[in-house]
This record gives C-alpha cells, structure tokens and sequence, in this order.
DNA sequence: ATAATATGCAACCATTTGGTTGCCTATTCA
DNA sequence: TGAATAGGCAACCAAATGGTTGCATATTAT
C-alpha cells in the first residue's frame, strides 16, 4: 500500500472525479464511468488501472460487465499518515512570517 | 486556489518531503533544502516553484537568502473539502463487494 | 576591490503521462 | 448462429515532468 500510488493517482483531476462518481454510485461499468468524458474508453481504463493499482478502486466481473467499486482506506490511511500532520501547524506560517519579520526590524 | 495546483504538488515524494522538512523545521533557506538529495539546486529550486504555486509555500527573502515557510492552508482546504468526503463512506466496499455477490448467489 | 556565496534564468534532454487508433476476445441478445 | 455489446491489449504520439548544464546577478565576506 504505497502512499505515493495513492497521491500520484489522486493528482489528475479526472480520476478525482471518477471516485467523486463511485462515491455518489458504487459499482459503475466501466462505460458507465466513461459516460459524459471527451476521451475513449481505453483512456478512461488507463485512469482506472492507476486507481486499481492504487488500492483506490476494486473491480468485479459480472458477465462481460466490470464493475467497479470505492475502496477509501487508502484515502483514509493518507488523511491518517500524513495530511493530519499539518492540520495543526506547530507555528502558523503568517505569525511566523510575522515574527521574522519583527526579528528584522527591531533586531 | 485551484485545489488541482495542490494535488499535482503533493503527487512528487520529493515536494512532501519539502513540506515535511518545513513542518519539522519553518523558515529554512533554499541551500538548506537542498540538502541531502542527490539534485542539483535548480531541480529543488523547480520543486519549491510548484509549491509556492500552489501556495502550499510562502517566501521572504532576507539578503540573498530566501527563506521558505509552510503554509498549511491548502492542504487544510482539501482535506475539508474533498477528502473528508470519503472518510465516511455511505457503504463499505467490502461490504458493498458482498451484498453484490450475495445479490449475484442467492438471485 | 575581489572573491565567495546564494540564487535566478534559459536551453536542453530523457522519461513519463495522457491520450489516440486498431484490432482481438468474451458475453449476451435476437 | 450471427450480430451487438463490454471490455482488453499493444503500438503509437504529443505534451508535460523532472532532471541537467551553463551562465548571470545580487549580496556578503575578506
């Protein structure tokens, strides 16, 4: 479970808004997923496979049809590993900027 | 505040170390990031220009140093205003994943 | 004044990324 | 059985990314 899969296949915006839609509706077909993009079908995998590969989406076969589910844990293990580090700053980065700038003037 | 400048920003391991960096340490020069990657100055300097675009760093120049601060308020702003959205997730894929093969097994 | 330090800027390069087209396979419908 | 549907796979392509080298500029130290 790397946390660098996770971020690099959060960081375009249409594989964002896929999990936005599987969020809304689990278990989309892939064309399902494709409705309403300017893009192939084999793009949209592409977008997919790097979701799959990032634990973010999990797919199961029902005949010819693949559906595909959310899986937030790795969201969830990001939130946890790495972005509540900075959800209470040591120093706010204005204050800071402040007192710097006050060790300069008045120093 | 484009919240897609932020994500593509923390997509590279070496800009969240950066951030990391400034989270253990604020205010630290662009030699001091430098430090211990195996980069040229101008590959970092490239890195800390996409943070400051995504304004996840704000800079002050004291002589001919320039110093780096973090500002936490865009990782803040994802995390409130797209992340938490999956933190609870209306279903449990796993569980999803199992109410749909039970639909599948039982008719 | 001169040298060293801290940084910026631009051109260049290889690799990755995000997309395409073309064709193949498997399942379902008529 | 044959056609339509859902999807996979591979080759290819342009643009973005992440890095380099070379050189210029401004500040500080000797």
């Amino acid at each position: 479970m790397s946390m660098d899969a996770v971020f690099r296949a959060l960081a375009d915006p249409v594989r964002r808004q896929l999990l936005d839609r599987l969020h809304a509706r689990n278990g989309q077909t892939l064309n399902e997923l494709c409705e309403g993009y300017d893009m192939t079908r084999q793009a949209v995998t592409k977008h997919v496979a790097i979701l799959e590969q990032a634990n973010l989406v999990v797919t199961q076969w029902r005949g010819r049809e693949k559906l595909h589910f959310l899986n937030p844990v790795p969201i969830h293990n990001i939130a946890e590993r790495w972005i509540s580090k900075f959800e209470r700053p040591r120093l706010d980065a204005i204050s800071e900027l402040k007192r710097k700038l006050e060790g300069k003037d008045h120093g």
